[in-house]
DNA sequence: GTTTACCTGTCACATTTGTGACAAAGTTAT
DNA sequence: ATAACTTTGTCACAAATGTGACAGGTAAAC
């Protein structure tokens, strides 16, 4: 199973850069594979995370708990996206997060000392760090450009239209908690658009 | 007055990344300076960047004019900022982005071209790219957070705490709609605040 | 100095969203 | 199959925010 995951990664990878044997062989040696039940953690709050997961197979979510004890949830993890708390993987300072598998899942992970390592020894491996985050600053441009341009309708809506993949493997409070409001206020603007 | 500020910016980059003489002969051969009046635009709506701006002196906005016309400010940008909508400079699309100067500013410019060119040749410069788009990436999450965990009492707390620096160079008008809310909210919460 | 344009504070009212409660439906564990 | 738990839909009421209006203050333009 792992070869064929390992095999899985690395050609996700080419389609964003070119990748020699070298730098190939160092990726492949440095990942290591695990599965997880429905509700277990990825990792918890107040961890610093010393490895980044990719999704081979899954669903998870990652999730914060407020002052009042609710569960806020901020993203979504499926195939083929990194399960991570970003900036506190960046930083390597504990996280605030909790990622939980909504579903059984496959995890492919990278310990935080060989990405870096990576970075300084092949220049592909850091035009691909460079890619990543680029992506994932145009991803939380964009979200913050819909809290300030978007109603809950919209954003509802938006979500929906954008996200045909994954719809039905999210709940209605987990939806609501990420697109800022709570949940009775989905449920109303469900009803009211199926009214129309 | 050029060379003084190339000067300048030469020993900001270095306080990130070490930069050899080629690096930055490279850089400096690159970029070009300017001087803008108050009120002139960086760039409008519908443009693709053809190049960044390094603020070095001055102060600007960005914003959005939605369908109802009104103009949403997404960002300020003071000295040793880049004046940039940084999704559609990366992927050279138009921007739906006004950069504005609200004051006098002298502003250095690099090329998109010439930063692509310095990513394949320069490892340093590669390496700067990375940095800057995760630190944008960090910044982009934290206000993502700010709509989810925070009301609009505490984002506007948080704001004038973590920018005293240019509190007083931003308008009520243009820090309410910055914050997601009207300009009458952020006058009602400031008077409730006086109240305390 | 005067005029003009813009910015700010405040009000009343409408709309949206949050809060707490409850019941029905669905899911999980035993 | 049953019981325990979770999720969803709905309601009434409270709180927050949006909207349109107006007046006074400030700054820029002439």
């Amino acid at each position: 199973m792992e070869q064929e995951f390992k095999e899985y990664i690395d050609s996700y990878l080419k389609t964003f850069v070119d990748l020699n044997s070298d730098e190939l062989s160092f990726i492949n040696s440095s990942l290591s594979i695990r599965k997880y039940n429905k509700k277990e953690f990825l990792f918890e709050s107040g961890m610093v995370q010393k490895e980044v997961g990719f999704v081979c197979k899954g669903f998870l979510r990652r999730y914060y708990i407020n002052e009042k004890g609710n569960k806020i949830t901020t993203g979504f993890i499926n195939e083929n996206n990194y399960a991570t708390d970003y900036p506190s993987f960046i930083r390597q300072k504990p996280s605030k997060y909790f990622i939980e598998c909504l579903e059984p899942s496959v995890i492919i992970k990278f310990p935080y000392n060989k990405i870096q390592e990576g970075y300084t020894k092949f220049k592909a491996i850091e035009m691909y760090g460079r890619l990543i985050a680029e992506w994932v600053l145009t991803v939380q441009t964009d979200r913050v450009e819909s809290f300030l341009f978007e109603n809950a309708e919209e954003r509802y809506l938006k979500f929906i239209d954008q996200n045909k993949d994954i719809i039905n493997r999210v709940s209605l409070s987990h939806l609501a908690s990420y697109l800022g409001i709570e949940r009775q206020s989905l449920s109303r603007i469900r009803s009211k658009i199926a009214k129309k």
